[in-house]
DNA sequence: AATTTAATATGATATTTGTCATGTTTTGGT
DNA sequence: ACCAAAACATGACAAATATCATATTAAATT
C-alpha cells in the first residue's frame, strides 16, 4: 500500500495542505480501490462515507433529470477529490458518478477529512478555494447552458475536454466518450449532438475514427456560432 | 452605527461562527451602505475589497453573455453573503450584482475576512457549507437549463420567487421583477416570457395587476410541463 | 396634465431543436 | 468467425423558441 505523504497526486489538491502527521494518520485509514470503465462509484442519493482522491483515470458527474436523461454537470481527472461536496453538506450525494475509463482511487473515510476540515484551517481554506473554484465554473456553465445554441455548447465541450484532459499520440481526444455522453455534456438529443459532429466533419474541423475524434482546427472551433 | 455582535442578521449566514472578539474587531471596521433599488453594487470583472452583508433587501447576480443577454445565476436576499467567492478565490468577481429593491448592507473589508477565515477554522466551515450548498444549488440550475422547457423554468422561477422571498400581504410577490428579469433567470427571450406568463394568467395559474404578480394555483404550477 | 420614453403584449414568421423511423456500422460475447 | 446487441447516422417531420414588427399600456419627465 502506497503512501500518501509520499503520493505525488496530492500536489493537486487540497490534501496538500494536510501536515506530515495528518496524512500519515490518513494513509493508515485509506483503501486503494481500482474501478473498471463504466463502473459506478456512488449513485445520485447515495450517502458517500468519505472521499475520493483520483490517481488515474476521469470520471464523469452526472444528474438524473425528469424526463429521464443524464445531465453530466463535471468530470473529474487524476489529481482532483471526488465527493467532497455531500461530505461537507452531510447529505446524499447529488450527483451519480461514473468511471469513463479505467481508474484508480484511494478513498478517505469520512471522519478523517472532517476532523481535519475541522481542525486544519489550511486545508480547509484550500477546500474552499477549491469550491470557489467549481462554483465559478458552474455559473460559466449555467450562462452557457441558457444562452448558447447546441451548436456553440458542442464545440466549446470539444475544447474543453481537449484543453483540459489531453490528447493520444495521435492527436486524437484522450477520453473516449459516447455520441450519448457528448450529448449529455451539452444537454440535448444524442440525434442532435450526432448532427452537429457530422457538421462538424464536414466542415473540416474534426476528423473521426470510429468514436476517437481528433480536433483538426481548433482555432475554426472557438469562432464556431 | 450598529455592532455586529449584536445584530441579527449574522445568525443566517456564516459570521454567526465568528468569536465576540472578532466581531466587535469586524464591527470597528465595517462600513454601512444604503443602496437603492437598480443601483449597481459591483461590475463583472471588478476587484471586490471586501464582502457585503445583507442587512436588508434583495439583489440579482448576473453575467453578461456573449450574445449581448443578462444571465441571472443567482438572488441574494437578507441574512445572507455577497462576495465571497470571488474573494476567496482572489479573483476579480464574476458576475455582476445589482439591487433589486432598496438594500442595506454592511461592507466588511477582505483583510478581516481573510484573516479570519485562516484562523477560524470553525468559521471557514461555516463558509464551507454554504459554499457547498450554492454548489448544489448551482448543479440543479443546470440540469433545470439543460433539460426543462421554458415554461416549465418559468414555473418554477415563479415557485422559487414564492417560496424564497415571500408574498406582500395582498398574496403577490414581494421582489418585483420585469418582465425581461424573468427572462433573465429562465434564460430565455424577454417576449417568450411574457408570452408565457400570459398563458399562466389564461389558465388561472397567476393573476396580474401591471408588474406585480400574484400566484393563484401554486400546485397546478409545480405540475406543469 | 401633457409628452416622451420605456415596458408589456401579441401576431407572423424563421430558426433551432426534438422526436420518431429506419438503416448502417461497430462492438462484445460465444 | 458469427451473431446479437448496442452505438452511430441520417431523413422527415413536429414542436419549441427566437426574431422582427407593431400595438398597447404604464411610467417617468418636463
Amino acid at each position: 500500500m502506497s503512501k500518501c505523504e509520499q503520493c505525488i497526486i496530492k500536489q493537486f489538491n487540497s490534501l496538500k495542505a494536510l501536515t506530515t502527521d495528518e496524512l500519515m494518520r490518513i494513509s493508515g485509514c485509506k483503501t486503494s480501490m481500482f474501478i473498471k470503465k463504466g463502473e459506478v462509484i456512488f449513485e445520485e442519493g447515495e450517502m458517500l462515507n468519505g472521499v475520493y482522491c483520483v490517481k488515474d483515470g476521469i470520471c464523469k458527474l452526472s444528474k438524473l433529470s425528469a424526463n429521464g436523461k443524464d445531465q453530466i454537470v463535471k468530470m473529474v481527472v487524476k489529481g482532483q477529490l471526488l465527493g467532497q461536496r455531500s461530505l461537507i453538506s452531510d447529505e446524499s450525494s447529488n450527483l451519480q458518478a461514473v468511471a469513463l475509463n479505467d481508474m484508480e482511487v484511494c478513498f478517505i473515510p469520512k471522519s478523517e477529512i472532517i476532523n481535519d476540515l475541522k481542525n486544519n484551517s489550511k486545508f480547509s481554506f484550500e477546500v474552499l478555494k477549491e469550491m470557489a473554484s467549481d462554483l465559478k465554473e458552474a455559473d460559466d456553465v449555467i450562462v452557457n447552458m441558457a444562452q448558447k445554441s447546441v451548436r456553440e455548447r458542442l464545440a466549446e465541450a470539444l475544447i474543453y475536454i481537449h484543453d483540459s484532459f489531453g490528447t493520444n499520440p495521435d492527436g486524437s481526444l484522450s477520453v473516449l466518450l459516447s455520441r450519448e455522453d457528448f450529448a449529455n455534456i451539452v444537454g440535448t438529443a444524442t440525434e442532435s449532438a450526432i448532427r452537429v459532429l457530422s457538421q462538424f466533419k464536414k466542415e473540416g474541423l474534426i476528423s473521426t475514427v470510429g468514436k476517437q475524434i481528433k480536433i483538426e482546427d481548433i482555432e475554426a472551433l472557438k469562432r464556431v456560432e
